[in-house]
DNA sequence: GTCTATACACAGATAGAC
DNA sequence: GTCTATCTGTGTATAGAC
C-alpha cells in the first residue's frame, strides 16, 4: 500500500473513532456541548504536542498552552481537571487509535511473510501520519502516573509482541530461520521508532517512508528468511535497494 | 573482547581523563580546591543523572538535588552558575569522554569488517558501562540551549558518519555489498541506542551486552556481507546466533 | 566551603463576573 | 462557555553568618 491511500483510509477511521472515543473521558470534563469539545479537545491536544515537543511537557506552561490555543486559563481548565489529566487523556487518545489499526491490518494478511511487510509498513505509516503523537508518548512516559506507565509499557511490549509471534508463525511454515525471535522483535520496533524520533534527519536527507520502509523489509528479511525464500525474491527482483 | 576487560580499561582511562577534563569548565565553578571539585562534582553529576533519569531534569528541582547529593543549595550553587549550566557541563563531560574511547578503539583494527565489529562492540560497551549519562543525553537535548543543541546533533551523526565510512571503505575492498550505508549506518545507531535507552526490558529478559553485540553484528553481516565472505563465515561457524 | 534564611518570579489552579 | 483577577505553593538563586 501507498502512503498517499493509507492517509485517506486514515482520515476516515479518524473521524469515526473521535465519536465513540470522545465519551472515553467525558466525565473529566465541566463543558457540556459536545460540538464545543469536539472543536477545542483537538485543538488543545494539537497545541499540546507542538509547545510539548519543542519543550517537554513539564516545560510547557498552562499560559503558553492557553496562547497557543487562544483560550483563556479559566476556558482551558473545563476541558480538564489538571495538567496531569491532560497527559494522560492525550496518551490514551492516541493509544487507542494505534492499537486499533495496527491490528485490524495486521490480521488482512494470510501468511507470515505478509504479515511481516505490512506489520512494517503500517507502524511506519502510523507513525508518520501522527509523529507528532508518537514522538511525544516516547518522550514523555516518565512522567505519567505509576499506573499509566504501566499501561504504556504494556502497549509498548504489545507491539513487539505481534511482530514476535509473525516471526514464530514464519517459523513454523518454514519462510522465516530458527532465531531468537523475541530479540529480533525487539530490534523490528527500535528501527521502527527511529522513524519517528529522529524525523528531522530524515526529512533532511528526503527519505521518505516508503524508502524506509522497503530498506528496513530488506534489512529484516536478509536475516529471517530462509535461503529457499531469499533466492526467489532476488530472481524476482524483489529487493527494494534501487 | 569481552566487557569485563573493557570495563577495566575504561576506569583507569578515565581517571586519567578527569584530571585534564576538571578544568574545562573550571572557571564556571567557584570552589578553588580541586580536590574538593574532583570530589563532589562526581557526586553532583550522578545524582543528577540519578533524578533526572527517573523524573526528568526538568522535574528535578535544586531541592531535590540538594538532598540527594546531601550539599546545602548554597554550598550546591558554588559548583556551577545555573541549572542551565549543569547541563551543559554534564553533557559536555560525557561527550568528551565516548568520542574519544570510540575513535581510540576503531583505529586499532585494520580491515573494514573488524573496525565494523570493533565499532558496534565499543559503542554497546560504553553505553553499558556509562548507561545512565548515554540516557540522559538522549532524553534531555531538548533541554539545551540552542547552541549546545546544535553540538549534540554533531556529535549525534558525528558517531553515525564513523559507521558510514567503515561501510564504504568495505564495499570498496569488497567485503561489503552495495547500499545506501547512510542509511544503514543510521539504522546502526538505532539499534544501538536501543541498548541503553531500554536497558530495563534487556536486564529484565537477561540479555547480556555481548549476547546483544553478536546479534546486532550478525543482522548487519546478513544484511551488508558479500556472500562470499558470508558463506566464509558460516563454515567457520561465526555466526554466533546459539 | 558550607550553612541557613530569604528574595522574587512564576507555576498551577480557581472564583466569580459576564 | 469564556473571561479576568487573584490565591497559594514552589521553583531558582543569592546574601551573609559561621
Amino acid at each position: 500500500m501507498k502512503y498517499s491511500e493509507f492517509l485517506k483510509i486514515l482520515s476516515d477511521y479518524k473521524e469515526e473513532f473521535n465519536k465513540e472515543n470522545l465519551f472515553e473521558n467525558r466525565d473529566k470534563i465541566r463543558v457540556k456541548k459536545d460540538s464545543s469539545v469536539a472543536k477545542n479537545l483537538e485543538r488543545i491536544f494539537d497545541a499540546t504536542l507542538v509547545i510539548s515537543n519543542k519543550k517537554g511537557f513539564q516545560a510547557m506552561t498552562m499560559r503558553d498552552l492557553s496562547r497557543e490555543v487562544e483560550l483563556s486559563m479559566g476556558a482551558l481548565y473545563s476541558y480538564f481537571p489538571s495538567k496531569e489529566d491532560l497527559l494522560t487523556m492525550l496518551q490514551h487518545h492516541g493509544r487507542s487509535i494505534t492499537k486499533s489499526i495496527l491490528e485490524k491490518y495486521i490480521n488482512l494478511e494470510k501468511n507470515p511473510a505478509d504479515k511481516l511487510k505490512t506489520g512494517v509498513n503500517i507502524h511506519l505509516y502510523l507513525s508518520e501520519a501522527m509523529q507528532p503523537w508518537f514522538y511525544f508518548s516516547y518522550m514523555e512516559a516518565r512522567n505519567l502516573s505509576e499506573q499509566e506507565q504501566t499501561r504504556a509499557i504494556e502497549s509498548e511490549l504489545y507491539t513487539e509482541k505481534i511482530f514476535e509471534e509473525i516471526l514464530q508463525e514464519g517459523e513454523k511454515t518454514g519462510v522465516f530461520l530458527v532465531r531468537n525471535h523475541q530479540l529480533t522483535a525487539g530490534i523490528i520496533k527500535a528501527m521502527l521508532q527511529d522513524w519517528y524520533l529522529k524525523r528531522w534527519k530524515y526529512a533532511k536527507r528526503n527519505i521518505s517512508v516508503e524508502q524506509y520502509a522497503k530498506y528496513l523489509i530488506s534489512i529484516i528479511e536478509a536475516f529471517c528468511l530462509s535461503p529457499e525464500d531469499a533466492k526467489m525474491k532476488k530472481i524476482r527482483g524483489e529487493n527494494g535497494l534501487h
